[in-house]
RNA sequence: GGCCACGUGGCGGAGUGGUGACGCAGCGGUCUGCAAAACCGCGUACCCCGGUUCAAUUCCGGGCGUGGCCUCCA
């Protein structure tokens, strides 16, 4: 069997990956906060743990891998797009939150599909998990490692003495570092909200504490713990989400569980860039995956997204979508993908991955692959990456009435050529190009593709 | 200010203590009426300065640069 080695958060280095139930796989992801579309940005982590997932299945079964991407449908940007829509509508902010976030989810849900990425095994909400939240914090609260103060419930980070262990950082340093104000009913600067109070227009809950609405990071506590108990294999997400997200996580469940472990391995994505600027909406370079698909078809976009590390930092450019592109359209010309294929993947391709998801040298091999012309082999890697084998412009859609029309004008110009009347054949060329159809003269003929 | 990553040819991007991955672009060629496509061939690169070593792009130290986190953020 395939050894994978994976570069742990916890350790900061590669360690080969055994699971703690080779029969049962649990693999859980930090899912999108749905209040508006999800950004490019946001694509990365979900392509790039649906490769880790598929690589799993692969190894391990199918039927012995569990992945939980939650999505997080509590949130104060949430709850202020709710008072919004509520106000205007003339709506219940529950309402109002329930309709914004349903739309969001399914949108992101689309979105991703069309990226290739498989359905995790569970997509849990937060706000089906929130009796879960309670009974955990509850249980901090009787076990000395919360508090409640003014409505809210705190976690006291001075009860879990390796706090900091994920970020590396001491509670000194932390300090040191800190620029924030600190609420005055907080024991420690650094105590983190586990339940926080709501007014009447803001969405709650009832709990021991009074109506109100969980803290962020105890949201993926419950879930997980509920779907992939107390200690799972790997924990993925962005790199930004290491501290203070996960940090407090590890927190919240290990004080909980008695201090076993959460996870034994944390994975973390790196940052991306669009054409070499952090992204940001004040730039203006706001990319939002859906934007993107109406240029882009998904494979364009995740074949893109694997050229580089997932934990190196990824400049996103338009130069790069182009070449992947070509890259694609290159290898598509020459075969396709079938939805009825055995899925094998090649095993330079395997070992590429296995070592610590090195994409990068996995589209080497893809290259190789194609060079020494395994197409069959290459086709059906693909497939079992995820990739759909379609990538016809968007924009461009010929359908099947310009398809025809294209092949009665290439028909045209072939007959020219015969009688050697090049100026026609040549002009039937040009007419084509200008609508954007590309002709190559291959030993069987003329085909034709839209120019990129 | 504190903490942490990273710095490879025109571009993207692997990897290694000692024979220059892979792709794009570029150049040359085959083919073609021509062009495109396709195919074949061509590249002595590893931020700077010290140190270790027979040998460093690869290990160690310092410097410079870029990015991230410390606050919601993938």
């Amino acid at each position: 069997m395939t050894t994978l080695r994976l570069y742990n958060t916890l350790t900061r280095q590669k360690e080969d990956f055994a699971p703690l139930d080779p029969d049962n796989v649990r693999l859980y992801v930090c899912g999108p906060t749905v209040y508006d579309y999800a950004h490019i940005g946001n694509a990365r982590p979900v392509i790039v743990f649906d490769v880790l997932y598929r690589l799993l299945r692969h190894v391990y079964g199918a039927d012995h891998v569990t992945y939980v991407r939650n999505i997080t449908d509590i949130d104060d940007k949430i709850n202020a797009r709710a008072a919004e829509v509520a106000a205007a509508k003339n709506v219940s902010v529950e309402a109002a939150r329930a309709e914004i976030t349903a739309a969001t989810a399914k949108q992101y849900l689309d979105d991703v599909t069309a990226l290739g990425c498989l359905p995790p095994t569970h997509t849990p909400r937060a706000t089906e998990y929130v009796k879960q939240m309670v009974a955990m914090i509850g249980k901090l609260v009787a076990d000395g490692h919360a508090y409640p103060a003014e409505g809210h419930v705190l976690f006291d980070v001075s009860s879990k003495p390796d706090y900091g262990k994920l970020a590396r950082r001491s509670l000194d340093e932390m300090l040191a570092g800190a620029r924030v104000e600190v609420a005055p009913y907080k024991k420690n600067p650094m105590d983190f909200v586990l339940w926080k109070p709501s007014d009447d227009l803001t969405p709650g809950w009832e709990s021991p504490w009074g109506r109100g609405r969980p803290g962020w990071h105890i949201e993926c506590s419950a879930m997980g713990e509920a779907l992939l108990g107390e200690t799972f294999d790997i924990h993925g997400g962005g790199i930004d989400l290491m501290f203070p997200h996960h940090e407090n996580e590890i927190a919240q469940s290990e004080s909980a569980h008695h201090d076993h472990q959460l996870a034994k391995v944390w994975m973390h994505n790196g940052f991306l860039q669009v054409e070499g600027e952090k992204m940001s909406k004040s730039l203006g370079n706001f990319v939002t995956i859906n934007e993107l698909l109406k240029d882009w078809r998904g494979d364009v976009v995740r074949f893109n997204m694997l050229k580089t590390h997932y934990r190196q930092p990824i400049d996103w450019t338009s130069q790069g979508l182009v070449e992947s592109f070509n890259t694609l359209a290159n290898w598509f010309r020459t075969f396709s993908l079938s939805s009825e294929m055995s899925q094998p993947i090649a095993d330079s391709v395997l070992e590429a991955l296995s070592d610590d998801l090195n994409t990068p040298k996995m589209i080497a091999e893809l290259h190789v692959l194609y060079r020494d012309g395994k197409h069959e082999l290459l086709a059906s890697t693909l497939k079992a990456l995820g990739f759909s084998g379609d990538i016809e412009d968007p924009k461009i859609a010929v359908g099947s009435e310009g398809a025809i029309a294209i092949e009665q004008q290439i028909a045209a110009r072939t007959a020219a050529r015969k009688a050697k009347n090049f100026a026609e054949s040549d002009r039937i060329r040009d007419e084509l190009l200008a609508k954007g159809i590309v002709l190559k003269d291959g030993p069987n003929g003329t085909t034709w593709e839209v120019k990129r």
